[in-house]
DNA sequence: ATAAAAATAT
DNA sequence: AATATTTTTA
């Protein structure tokens, strides 16, 4: 019990490990600050979500166990609900117009709580939900470090780019992978020796090009990568990947995935070696709950408006977590929150109440399945070597905004 | 075939 | 950093 600790304060940073739960809930009323209580609590919560899953598996042979976690889950949830943004609001009415229907989904996530401690004896058998988020997170977790591979503006000729086309075009054709030399060059003053090649170098085409011109070209080009890039090495991640979730089944609900502790499935390999040839796209991070959850809690944080992509990831603490991904996702949700503020004050309980309801209140889906199932299994090496390969590639930073109707 | 989500380009 | 566009997935 005691090196569990040990273990799982390696990576969180100030992490406090207190021996009981009622030690942890007093040093967090020692706390003054709201949202710091919440984070805490919800970062605990969040680790004992996880381990539940970790001993679903064993949930015959260790009712206790899960009894004991569910109460302690529950109690470090309610506590987290008191200090739901007590002083703040103002801040979130950008957001959650309705204080009413925060009040609501609160309800509404009780219940569902509760309800879920009922019955998690008696629906053992229910609780085996497979599901394919968990491959999906799995492989999203791993290729997490598989930097994305941006290509250089190196080559800036248009003759030249498309000679480089026809060629390749021909030798796709031919089966033949004599391309790989001539474009290596291109791309090779990437830093780390272990970035991924790029078959192709960007368009930057003069601004004579009609738009659909431009665009027919580019989507030409990133086909050929594609193709290239599948026929080369890695034989389409996407593609398996989507085949073998369609094929599974329809339903992705809720999902207490029973993973053994440590990820080294066979399959991993591929993605091991960020060596020479990656497919150029980037593994499609999926947004769990929890994810969307520690999102939200991160904007409300930052005050909602001003939050700005890199804050939010930093509040995240969310290992892997891009800002790319997390601009992207906040594009959306600003995009949803926007549709959705006006028409609240209608009474209408109509799809933009649904939408609101999905978007806001996600928290009562905190459990469920989760991205991040690295934090506690084997961060270390893999993690290290990520983080600071992803710090030194300069367009890595990107962000987000909304609609550009803001009050700013 | 379409819409929504995520990635990437501007 | 914000927004537009493209690509992928459900």
């Amino acid at each position: 019990m005691g090196s569990v600790h040990a273990e799982l304060s390696l990576d969180l940073k100030p992490t406090f490990l207190p021996k009981t739960i009622t030690d942890f809930l007093y040093e967090v009323s020692t706390i003054g600050n709201a949202a710091e209580k919440r984070l805490r609590l919800d970062d605990y919560v969040e680790r004992l979500e996880e381990e539940m899953r970790k001993i679903d598996a064993f949930k015959r042979e260790l009712p206790l166990c899960m009894l004991i976690m569910n109460d302690a889950i529950l109690v470090l949830k309610d506590e987290s609900a008191k200090w739901r943004i007590p002083n703040s609001q103002s801040i979130l009415e950008e957001f959650i117009p309705l204080k009413k229907e925060c009040d609501q989904k609160e309800e509404i996530k009780k219940e569902k709580e509760n309800r879920d401690k009922k019955n998690w004896m008696s629906s053992v058998q229910l609780w085996n939900t497979p599901s394919v988020y968990e491959k999906k997170n799995w492989m999203s977790s791993v290729q997490l470090w598989n930097t994305a591979i941006y290509p250089t503006t190196a080559n800036n000729n248009f003759e030249q780019k498309q000679h480089l086309k026809v060629e390749n075009k021909k030798m796709k054709e031919e089966g033949k992978s004599a391309a790989e030399d001539s474009y290596q060059p291109s791309i090779n003053r990437s830093t780390n020796g272990c970035r991924a090649f790029m078959p192709f170098t960007y368009p930057a085409v003069p601004v004579a090009m009609i738009k659909e011109e431009k665009a027919a070209k580019i989507k030409e080009e990133k086909e050929e990568s594609v193709i290239n890039g599948l026929s080369l090495s890695t034989p389409g991640i996407k593609k398996t990947n989507t085949r073998e979730s369609a094929g599974a089944s329809g339903s992705i609900t809720s999902s207490n995935s029973a993973v053994s502790s440590s990820p080294s499935p066979p399959s991993a390999q591929a993605n091991l070696h960020p060596g020479p040839q990656q497919s150029s796209r980037k593994q499609r991070r999926c947004w769990s709950p929890e994810l969307h959850r520690r999102f939200v809690n991160a904007l409300q944080q930052l005050g909602g408006s001003q939050a700005t992509p890199k804050q939010i990831r930093e509040l995240m603490h969310v290992d892997g977590l891009t800002n790319d991904e997390v601009k992207s996702h906040l594009q959306k949700y600003r995009l949803h929150t926007r549709r959705i503020h006006p028409a609240i004050s209608t009474p209408a309980n109509q799809s933009s109440a649904v939408l609101g309801d999905l978007w806001m209140s996600q928290d009562q889906y905190s459990d469920s399945t989760k991205t991040t199932g690295f934090q506690s299994a084997s961060p270390e090496g893999p993690l290290q070597l990520a983080r600071s390969a992803r710090g030194s590639s300069p367009p890595e930073d990107k962000s987000i905004r909304g609609r550009s109707f803001t009050t700013t």
